[in-house]
RNA sequence: GGGCCAUUAGCUCAGGUGGUAGAGCACCGGACUUUUAAUCCGGGUGUCCCGGGUUCGAGUCCCGGAUGGCUCACCA
């Protein structure tokens, strides 16, 4: 990445080019091309041609116009081959002396790779039995000043690809196929959900108070109204909202942003999708998100024994239903009874070593001890259910056991795939469950529930009972494309600032 | 933020114990009208991540820093 276009002298030489081009009065950033084909499908309809009307036949019938990006070149003389790529893939190219003429075979040895061309040609087979454009004429629609990364071992250098995440996708398909599969799976959200009655809706991004979740937000700031605003943590309070206006079942595709650390699977900005369905309760969420999931499965992979990094999931419905205190006793020998209130989960904790804050409760403890020797034990998918509450303040109780909730997450390869609960729709509930968040807020918990008061005018209009659903759309594209890292799946991930090259903080 | 590792040509990578920087691809010049990692002949194009230090001499050793990867902590 030289700032400085001229220094290179691989870019020098291409400048030069791009100067002889201006000189014979061709502008190397050109205009727009009329294509007829993409090359998938020309190499597709050639060979509907051959079949039809036998090989010699079929040879130079087919005129095509494509337009892409030079990226292999192999002259011989009077007469050379490339490969063009578009975004449907590549098709070799051929051009002679005998159809180019003196000026334009000239012009098509000019090419570098990584310049952007369009031809018109005939398609034919050569002796090794590749569909080719024999080229009739080319322009060059934009000139490449820079090497494109090296043709066979495409580009490795991690940091390179994430930051020119375009020289990534232009030299190593696989790549490409990931975020076509990730636009797939979401294509499929959209179709499954407005299929079932789901209306599609955008709530803010910007918010007076960071709600729905637990975590640490990005601060911002309004300068005409000289306000401070959050990026959302979550949009689930807007979505409610909405169940409390009658929408009924409503769901969201959008960015999450929080302020902590990044890993291989954390990136401060990420896509979740929620949906919220009035007269609903979370064991229809649950039998929504397996069969949602299923669903998106079957039509990205075509089967629902999928590989992750090595392991067959079987996503196959329905998915077991683990109370969370049962898997604690079965996957950690944790019985209810070591957890009985607060004072004796603490000294389980203590004698499993687990660390906690001195005042943690009977919840904190359970979810620590959840997090740090059952999670990783849940490689095939399950639901665990029946969440503490006080760490599920927006859940609704049950019925049978007011400390636990109605609340679920699903669990695959030992990763949370997503939340859902019973909404709390009861308001006094929630404004207690709000100051007991405030208080742990005041304990120093910075992730924990501001008060918001709207929120709560919103319930005390009524709401319906009502089954909500969080699925974290980037870890799921990770499971169907096998991809280790969240920065696989994410166009752009988040990357630190290159340091200035100039050396200006100070020596010694 | 802590720990471990990495950073050498446009790209992919080599460079025991300190002694004038290498290969393949790409690129430049030449040959070649069905090649495909084309081939053949000729050419090395460099801020060895940055800044100090040790040394007659540092890509190599020491210190500090930057960026990245993995990992731990926090989280989804």
């Amino acid at each position: 990445m030289n700032p400085v276009l001229d220094e290179n002298p691989l870019v020098q030489s291409r400048l030069a080019k791009l100067e002889q081009w201006k000189k014979q009065g061709i502008y190397p950033f050109g205009q727009r091309f009329e294509r007829t084909h993409l090359a998938a499908d020309a190499e597709q309809e050639y060979s509907r041609l051959e079949a039809s009307q036998g090989p010699e036949q079929a040879a130079h019938q087919l005129q095509v116009a494509l337009a892409g990006r030079i990226v292999s070149f192999r002259a011989h003389g009077k007469a050379s081959f490339a490969h063009l790529q578009d975004r449907s893939g590549r098709i070799q190219l051929y051009g002679r002396l005998n159809e180019l003429g003196e000026q334009g075979y000239q012009d098509f040895q000019k090419l570098d790779l990584g310049d952007i061309i369009g031809v018109r040609g005939r398609l034919f087979r050569t002796h090794r039995g590749e569909i080719t454009v024999q080229v009739d004429s080319f322009q060059l629609l934009s000139k490449s000043l820079r090497p494109l990364p090296e043709k066979w071992h495409g580009l490795k250098d991690v940091e390179l690809r994430y930051r020119q995440r375009y020289l990534d996708l232009i030299v190593n398909p696989e790549v490409r196929q990931v975020f076509v599969t990730r636009s797939r799976i979401i294509a499929s959200i959209r179709e499954f959900l407005t299929a079932r009655g789901f209306l599609e809706v955008e709530t803010p991004s910007l918010h007076p108070i960071a709600g729905g979740a637990n975590a640490r937000p990005f601060k911002t700031h309004h300068n005409a109204l000289d306000m401070d605003l959050y990026l959302r943590i979550a949009p689930e309070l807007y979505l409610k909202r909405l169940i409390v206006a009658g929408l009924e079942k409503v769901f969201e595709i959008g960015k999450n942003f929080r302020n902590e650390g990044i890993s291989i699977k954390h990136n401060p900005e990420y896509t979740s999708m929620e949906l919220y369905q009035a007269y609903a309760d979370y064991n229809d969420m649950m039998a929504i998100t397996e069969e949602l999931m299923a669903t998106v499965a079957e039509k990205v992979r075509g089967t629902l024994k999928i590989q992750y990094q090595g392991t067959e999931i079987d996503l196959a419905p329905p998915w077991p239903r683990v109370p969370m205190l049962e898997a604690l006793e079965r996957y950690a020998g944790v019985r209810a009874a070591m957890l009985a209130d607060d004072e004796a989960a603490r000294s389980t904790a203590a004698r499993l070593r687990v660390d906690l804050p001195p005042n943690a409760t009977r919840g904190q403890v359970i979810n620590e001890l959840f997090e740090r020797f059952v999670e990783p034990k849940l490689i095939q998918p399950v639901f665990i259910t029946d969440y503490p509450v006080e760490i599920s303040p927006l859940a609704k109780r049950k019925h049978s056991d007011p400390s636990l909730t109605d609340r679920f997450e699903p669990y695959i390869y030992g990763r949370e795939m997503a939340n859902g609960f019973s909404e709390l729709n009861d308001p006094l509930d929630q404004r207690q469950r709000f100051e007991a968040q405030l208080a742990a807020r005041q304990r120093g918990d910075e992730e924990a529930h501001m008060m918001d008061e709207d929120y709560l005018t919103a319930l005390e209009y009524g709401m319906p009972p009502t089954g909500g659903l969080g699925i974290g759309v980037d870890r799921w594209v990770m499971l169907l494309t096998d991809s280790a890292s969240i920065r696989d799946v994410i166009l752009f991930p988040h990357m630190r600032l290159r340091e200035e090259s100039e050396g200006e903080e100070a020596p010694g």
